[in-house]
DNA sequence: GTGGTCAGGTGAACGGTGTTCAGGTTAAGG
DNA sequence: CCTTAACCTGAACACCGTTCACCTGACCAC
């Protein structure tokens, strides 16, 4: 059996998604596929790239096409954001690192940025974007890191996370119509 | 020489500083040591709780006791925060990792909790603290990488950082104090 | 049909990592 | 002085990402 880069991407997201990120090593990926470890770097150059790869993916399969008024907008792709993130084991961790890396996902950011501008936001698009990436992937990042420590026995809080989210991200978007409206203001002398 | 536990965590702040996280293996801080690297399992049960004392020591140096106003500490916190975050290599993903896991770095976010409660927040001050700290750490582990790349030969965009943090964190803190006024006005009627 | 090309895979190695453990050594206290 | 406990050694274990010379088999042009 020989692979093309698709097969190993969705192979090594279901790997992620059945052992978690730490498993997912260049020789279990390999194993798992029948393949050595030495084989998957003629599809990737390294394992970074790989992860890249493996996050577009993630996000790939759970976008939705943003739509509606800025605003509401804004809360959406978040809210989806964090969907896709969930979706899989360790999902958020992948993401995160390969956005902060500058290695790959930059599809929320470009869209968070393209619904702010419609907002009106102006220069400050790009720094309300990257706060409320922060606040969602942190707050992700938490709340699986959480779910793990509960699978190995521990509390159930499963539902706080989520109420948890919609406050704080009201929190963070609130504080972005306040400096809109405060901009809007200014603008009229 | 025989070391004791405080010394063997000044080594590794400093070791983190000058090499960076990816060089502060237990082979390499045991070697800067002259000590075998199975004797630092003396003092640390294994490299994560070697971290999270790594991480405290960070906060500690940089600690200033809170004071004022709520609103005004709040931001104080942040700021002295990030200030310590960015007072070592790596120091941000260092502290950040140690919170998320909850092996430590607990003292920002009881400063913050604290400050929140007596801004008159209450049920809301955990969440408001979380999210703060969301975007300080998601923040300062940016500004620390892209201040790492920069260093290996690219841009210089040094003072865009500490603006966009103030916006951001106004921003955060705007939503915040919207918060705490529709809080009390819904408890007027 | 035949020959060449090249993406995909092999096998073995290299230099690293965190961690364990039985046993040695050294400083401090009764 | 002698014991006790803290500290450390040396060697190993089981992994990790990555490299490189070489092999293999499918496909395409002639």
């Amino acid at each position: 059996m020989r692979y093309r880069r698709e097969d190993v991407v969705a192979r090594a997201l279901q790997v992620l998604d059945d052992y978690g990120l730490a498993d997912l090593t260049m020789r279990r990926l390999g194993t798992e596929l029948g393949v050595r470890p030495s084989a998957l770097y003629h599809h990737f150059a390294n394992k970074q790239s790989l992860l890249a790869a493996v996050a577009d993916e993630i996000l790939l399969r759970g976008r939705h096409e943003p739509s509606g008024a800025w605003d509401v907008r804004v809360t959406a792709i978040c809210s989806d954001l964090r969907d896709s993130l969930l979706a899989y084991r360790d999902g958020a961790e992948v993401v995160a690192t390969v956005w902060a890396f500058g290695l790959g996902a930059t599809q929320p950011y470009d869209d968070l940025v393209a619904a702010l501008k419609d907002g009106g936001l102006g220069d400050l698009a790009p720094v309300a974007a990257r706060t409320l990436l922060h606040f969602v992937y942190g707050h992700a990042v938490d709340e699986q890191t959480h779910l793990q420590a509960a699978a190995a026995g521990a509390i159930e809080d499963d539902v706080r996370d989520t109420d948890d989210f919609v406050t704080g991200l009201g929190l963070v978007a609130a504080g972005i119509s306040m400096a809109k409206a405060v901009r809007e203001a200014s603008a009229d002398r």
